[in-house]
DNA sequence: AACGCGGGGCG
DNA sequence: CGCCCAGCGTT
């Protein structure tokens, strides 16, 4: 698979050697349940205007919102900037390099510390995000897809594969990873794969998803996230807009738009402010 | 353990 | 139009 890895990986810009592992935290932050293709020119800005944490800590929340764009749940962009502001007072500004401090970093959970130590530091770490989780449970279970959520015997058996030499590790974390996403995918690319005469799932015929009855999508038309984002976007395009300029943008019933508003206030994404003529208005925060 | 959280592109 | 996609934090 490593070999298959070599030869067919993607030109990624945060797989240069010289990105950095702000680089590297910076992408695997943006990839969480976005895909590669919407991440690319969002990380190449971001790394051009704040290249270290110290420069993301020192950008204003506007500026980090704005750049962010329309990657998707916004909070990851105020989480990474706190994680550069802690990076700084906590690290002297550099990305450490353990997965314990890495846990302790705003918006940096079990697999964004395990994917910073194997792919920025070329240590050895458990990488098992989904892409991972359906190449082994194919390889070994035979089955079509992984359960919902990661399970301690999946841990386990993803920690008894990973080799001990920690710069054999990081490449076993990538090229499970890439196989993942370029091959395994849900409707795998068998024809392409370099480890099918070893798969279980090849091998049993490759059986339908046991759980598909049960696994339902995430809704999205009609939802409170769908008018969080609608208001997120008046507001990336603006200096403010008063609550009547929202309402008139923000297609959703009156009580479904005021939960929304009020969720963004909470979530420090939306600050709320008295404008001309005293009137309710609101703006990103500074 | 379950839930909330964006958005675009593709079949 | 349904469905997917390099998770995290909170409850």
């Amino acid at each position: 698979m490593c070999e298959w890895y070599a030869e067919h990986q993607r030109d990624l810009p945060w797989r240069d050697p010289a990105c950095g592992s702000w680089g590297v935290l910076v992408s695997e932050v943006m990839l969480q349940q976005t895909p590669v293709v919407r991440v690319l020119p969002r990380w190449e800005k971001w790394m051009r205007l704040w290249p270290t944490p110290a420069a993301t800590a020192a950008a204003s929340t506007a500026d980090i919102l704005r750049v962010w764009d329309r990657l998707g749940y916004p909070r990851r962009a105020l989480r990474l900037k706190d994680c550069a502001t802690a990076i700084v007072q906590h690290f002297d500004g550099i990305v450490p390099s353990d997965e314990a401090r890495l846990r302790s970093l705003p918006g940096i959970g079990e697999y964004t510390a395990a994917a910073v130590v194997a792919f920025a530091f070329h240590g050895r770490s458990v990488v098992l995000d989904t892409n991972v989780r359906r190449v082994l449970c194919r390889a070994f279970d035979a089955q079509a897809l992984p359960v919902p959520h990661l399970t301690r015997a999946e841990r386990e058996r993803a920690a008894a594969l990973v080799p001990a030499e920690p710069q054999r590790a990081a490449l076993w974390a990538a090229a499970s990873m890439e196989l993942g996403a370029l091959v395994c995918q849900k409707a795998p690319k068998c024809a392409e794969c370099p480890i099918k005469s070893r798969c279980a799932w090849q091998a049993a015929g490759m059986p339908p998803d046991k759980l598909a009855h049960r696994r339902t999508a995430q809704a999205w038309h009609g939802t409170d996230r769908q008018v969080r984002g609608q208001i997120m976007a008046v507001l990336r395009a603006s200096q403010h807009a008063e609550r009547e300029e929202l309402l008139a943008v923000v297609k959703a019933p009156h009580p479904q738009f005021e939960r929304a508003l009020a969720s963004l206030l909470t979530d420090n994404l939306v600050v709320e402010f008295h404008g001309a003529d005293n009137a309710l208005a609101y703006r990103l925060p500074t």
